[in-house]
DNA sequence: ACAGAGTGTCATCAT
DNA sequence: TCATGATGACACTCT
């Protein structure tokens, strides 16, 4: 995966970005029409996990036209007639235009055309302005009241280049189709809208996002599908308001649009999702399912044999593995409702934010769609999406507790003994022991069983297998070979970093970030990037080449690359639309979110981030620092934040091992201790027997000595006789002296012997 | 207030 | 010699 992942980015993006740029018109859209037909997105919604792919954002925006990269099905890249395919197509590639969730969200104190005065946010957001002359427009067109079929023909031509194929006579036709089978519902036409649901898709790729980001998506959700969402008071069902204007729309206050989006997306009493992501949920997250799944499909082939209780540990390793292809399998589920699924919402799904995650009025689009840098692509696809071993540890993560869950079900109601051996051998170790006898084995079974079970638990409970997971990491990550941290991924922050930032305060090294804090101060991340001025930088001195090579995007002002690390964490700023104290709220949020070393990258002006300073590979991270004029300064941070941040993977390593290895020992201790017991058992066990069978020779000896009879038919007296075992088997009697003569000589020979 | 866990960082050594 | 990993020790935050 990740290997295609570079040849997409690094090979064909960048080709196209070439193309774009000597002028030759790329457009996607003939190929999405061919191979993906946005009537599929029509129907099935989105389909692609390529959400933030913004290249050509720029070039795009100024066509005005208005394909998402997310109705890409990454599927079909997997084939060379795909990739030819879109070569072929590159003349008429497509770029999203995230500019108009932007303007859709965005406030217009003025009642007019909201687009029409892009902020500055938009501004960075659009790669510039220059979109300027066609949003206005769009914006009207594809909000504006309902129109007729021609005129919704012209709609689409006008946010589709003119002429372009947009939509085949098929798709029209289909378009039409449905929107006949759906008026009666009191969808408006413009659900059919392919920029309606262009713009729907984004909503849902920022929704996703902003899931993914924790608990700042679901505002920006709102804000941006509650613009043309109604309810139908009797039916329920959601359709697009036929809001007469944008204004009108955004006007919506966030009360207004949170009842509209719940009443939209019923989601039921605790859950963050709409229904239909249930069913992916479902898949990429066995619950109930996958774990009775294992119970009847891994547990009942293992326990209707009959197997010996000492081959339990090879029993375990063998339910264990299985356990782990089922989870595998689970990941190449997950892994392609990720590629193929309708949305987004599986990222989060797999990450399982809690259903009552609250939500942060403050927060909207910020996350979503950030500008086109694979900065971002990479943290989110390299970490969660391209990387299945991420998303495998994710979905192992979701997997275990309800395997955990399921086995504890079965055990804790069950009889394990019975479960796993049969009572033949219960009763039978019972019989041989004799009822004077502990039951050695079946104690030790019992014992065994529920040690085991607990390891297993145990192991489940730490992460189903780290190990495993991190070799799967190493494995398909091999960018870094030490991605283990999961505090970069956008979902998971750790809440040590910002505890560390909060906590820089106190820290005497950390005066500088929290100068830039004050200097950055509550205004807003975006702003701030923006507000930098560029010309004090002390490094970051011109465009490079590298940065296509980093930064996937085909930017034409150099300049506004050269903050783009810092968004990172940011991503867009739509906070224009927040009041000021909201955007405070997001700032300090997002603050918490960088560590102490990026709030120094940042307030160094590093052009580049904190992730690629750490992980890339020393050669190229010599090259990239190559490529910049930095200062000493800039040098020294930069390899002081290289340097602490490996150390803190190495010491997280660390950690884990040593963590590991008490978990071992202790493992080591509860097994020789169950040796010990058994051993000890066994010995008791021995000691019986023989004491029995000296009984029994006893008894024998007794028996045939009392029937001895001399010449006169009188009994021996075993004062004077005794019987003695010869060398052949036989038995013969002879007098006691001589008896215990031989008895000495036998002891002196042992004697000498021991010597 | 205190203890303990978790984490980041530094120093140091090993590879 | 440099880069990097491993690890003990310390400081800090959070629960």
């Amino acid at each position: 995966m990740l290997s295609l992942k570079k040849y997409f980015t690094e090979g064909l993006i960048q080709f196209t970005i070439l193309l774009s740029l000597i002028g030759v018109r790329v457009d996607v859209d003939t190929y999405l029409n061919s191979q993906l037909p946005p009537l599929r997105e029509i129907i099935l919604g989105q389909s692609s996990a390529y959400t933030q792919t913004q290249f050509h954002n720029l070039r795009n925006t100024l066509d005005g036209y208005g394909i998402h990269p997310k109705s890409v099905d990454l599927d079909y890249y997997f084939t060379a007639r795909r990739l030819l395919n879109q070569v072929r197509a590159l003349d008429r590639f497509h770029v999203p235009t995230t500019e108009v969730n932007a303007w859709l969200v965005h406030r217009d104190p003025e009642g007019s055309v909201s687009s029409a005065q892009p902020s500055p946010a938009i501004t960075l957001e659009n790669s510039s302005g220059l979109q300027d002359g066609t949003s206005p427009d769009n914006g009207v067109r594809e909000s504006g009241p309902e129109q007729g079929f021609g005129e919704e023909l012209e709609d689409l031509g006008a946010v589709a280049p003119p002429g372009n194929g947009d939509l085949t006579k098929e798709d029209i036709d289909l378009i039409d189709i449905l929107w006949r089978q759906d008026i009666d519902l009191g969808a408006g036409r413009e659900i059919f809208d392919y920029s309606h649901r262009q713009k729907e898709s984004e909503v849902d790729k920022e929704l996703s996002d902003g899931r993914e980001h924790g608990d700042s998506w679901r505002n920006g959700g709102n804000e941006t599908l509650d613009r043309n969402l109604l309810v139908d008071g009797e039916t329920g069902e959601s359709f697009p308001a036929q809001v007469p204007g944008v204004v009108d729309q955004t006007a919506l206050s966030l009360e207004e649009c949170l009842r509209l989006l719940e009443a939209t997306f019923p989601f039921g009493e605790n859950s963050e999702f709409p229904a239909a992501d249930a069913s992916h949920l479902n898949e990429a997250v066995p619950g109930e399912s996958e774990s009775s799944a294992i119970q009847s499909g891994l547990l009942s082939p293992l326990l209707t044999e009959t197997e010996s209780p000492f081959d339990l540990e090879q029993q375990w390793q063998d339910l264990m593995s299985i356990m782990e292809m089922q989870a595998m399998e689970v990941n190449n589920t997950t892994a392609e409702i990720l590629y193929n699924g309708t949305n987004g919402d599986l990222l989060t799904a797999n990450y399982s934010l809690a259903p009552n995650t609250p939500i942060n009025q403050n927060v909207s689009l910020h996350q979503a769609s950030l500008g086109s840098c694979t900065q971002d692509l990479s943290s989110l696809f390299s970490s969660e999406i391209e990387s299945p071993s991420v998303a495998s540890s994710s979905a192992l993560l979701q997997l275990a507790p309800d395997n955990s869950t399921g086995l504890n079900t079965t055990f804790g109601s069950t009889n394990l003994s019975g479960i796993f051996f049969p009572p033949q051998l219960n009763s039978t170790v019972n019989e041989t022991t004799g009822s004077e006898l502990p039951d050695p084995l079946g104690g030790l079974l019992d014992e065994a069983m529920l040690d085991e079970i607990s390891l297993m638990d145990l192991a489940i409970e730490e992460g189903f297998n780290p190990v495993q997971a991190s070799q799967l990491e190493e494995e398909f990550d091999s960018d870094s070979g030490l991605s283990l941290d999961s505090s970069h991924s956008p979902v998971s922050f750790s809440s040590s970093e910002a505890s560390s930032s909060s906590s820089s305060s106190s820290s005497s090294s950390s005066s500088s970030s929290s100068s830039s804090f004050s200097e950055e101060g509550a205004v807003g991340y975006s702003s701030d990037s923006e507000n930098v001025d560029f010309e004090e930088t002390e490094g970051a001195v011109g465009y490079q080449p590298e940065y296509s090579k980093f930064c996937r995007m085909s930017y034409q002002d150099p300049s506004e690359l050269r903050y783009l690390p810092y968004l990172e964490h940011v991503g867009h700023n739509h906070t224009y639309n927040m009041a000021p104290e909201s955007k405070e709220k997001q700032s300090d949020f997002l603050d918490k979110q960088m560590s102490r070393d990026e709030h120094r990258a940042r307030a160094m002006k590093i052009p580049f981030t904190n992730d690629k300073i750490i992980n890339l590979p020393v050669e190229e991270f010599n090259e990239l620092l190559s490529k910049y004029q930095l200062s000493e300064t800039q040098l020294s941070l930069i390899r002081d934040i290289r340097r602490r941040g490996k150390n803190k993977m190495a010491a997280q390593n660390c950690r884990k091992r040593k963590l590991d290895t008490i978990l071992n020992l202790e493992r080591d201790v509860g097994d020789l201790q169950r040796d010990k017991s058994k051993l000890l058992r066994e010995k008791v066990e021995f000691l019986k027997s023989i004491r029995q069978m000296k009984q029994k020779v006893q008894n024998l000896y007794q028996e045939v000595f009392g029937r001895l009879r001399d010449e006169n038919g009188q009994p021996y007296s075993p004062n004077q006789y005794s019987l003695q075992y010869a060398s052949d088997g036989s038995v013969i009697l002879i007098p006691r002296a001589l008896a215990d003569q031989q008895a000495r000589r036998k002891e002196r020979k042992q004697k000498d012997r021991r010597k």
